[in-house]
DNA sequence: TAAAATAGTTGGCAAATATAACTAATTTAA
DNA sequence: TTAAATTAGTTATATTTGCCAACTATTTTA
């Protein structure tokens, strides 16, 4: 199961696959809400108050038209609430309802519960670590020249 | 940008974001190409000889009704070659084409140069110690539950 | 104050993901 | 040793996602 450094995948590979699994996990433990799916939003929406969809948007990476999509689903299930900010008309504050915010507590702890495991065997200091390549990896593909991102603000033709 | 640990997002949302701007940059990367997709599934057929349909599911985790679509990608865009396993014929032998082997080259320096980047100002000890952890954390979330996981040999019902 | 940029939306299309049901070949276990 | 179970691959289908172009409303800029 070990690779060699000449055989192993891609980092971007591998975070694929890790991610895979871990949704898919993450996908089990939650089947018993009436939502199954835009879990990550809902742990996004639960430590950041007062933000309009492109702000999830931007940190999550994920396209503001799917956005619109996901909103939609999480506002008819009744968990999130859109208000238009009153500064900027523009803009669209999203909440998590009464009902949202006590439901997204067990998403948290979800999400929380799969972290412990996946790093059960690791200790403190590795996954320390660990986070602060990963952060750094993320800052240094953001500068990339990179295809259909996410954030299309300006096209680049 | 730093995140405390508390409000830092879970390891499988932040690798689903490091992946998607990844392969952002990848594409780009290789847009001059006549296919513009399943660049990891190249990139492990260029290290992978003799392997079947079944091996590349187990490998990157992708669906086998999927994974029969990317075969007929790559095989009519003259990448790849099915050939029965003679010893089980329920197998079927995936390699590379002249052409795929040829082009697959630039594939596999791309990801490389893109892996580069990606740990430019990380040392090779803090690289492999990154490695090493992604290893074992997908080695724990492979042992958790899952659902709708891509290898769909039995159902749970 | 006209032009440019931004937040959000809509509609459409291609691709990804998952399920169920199937064929053919091989392995197993009674 | 053969009937039952398993496995590799395929087909068909439905749903979701990702991306683009075009749009409205609002705010920023020059």
């Amino acid at each position: 199961m070990s690779k060699t450094e000449e055989s192993r995948l891609p980092v971007g590979t591998q975070a694929f696959i890790l991610s895979k699994m871990y949704y898919g996990a993450l996908t089990k433990s939650l089947e018993k809400l009436d939502i199954e799916r835009y879990f990550s939003v809902l742990y996004f929406l639960h430590n950041n108050k007062n933000c309009c969809q492109q702000n999830i948007c931007d940190e999550l990476k994920i396209d503001k038209t799917a956005m619109v999509k996901v909103m939609d689903y999480l506002s008819k299930a009744g968990w999130v609430e859109r208000k238009t900010n009153p500064d900027d008309r523009r803009e669209h504050f999203i909440s998590l309802s009464k009902k949202g915010e006590k439901q997204t507590k067990e998403v948290v702890r979800s999400f929380k519960a799969i972290d412990e495991k996946a790093f059960s065997n690791i200790s403190e200091t590795e996954r320390k670590a660990f986070f602060k390549v990963m952060f750094k990896v993320c800052e240094n593909l953001e500068k990339l020249p990179s295809d259909h991102l996410t954030f299309n603000y300006k096209k680049s033709k």
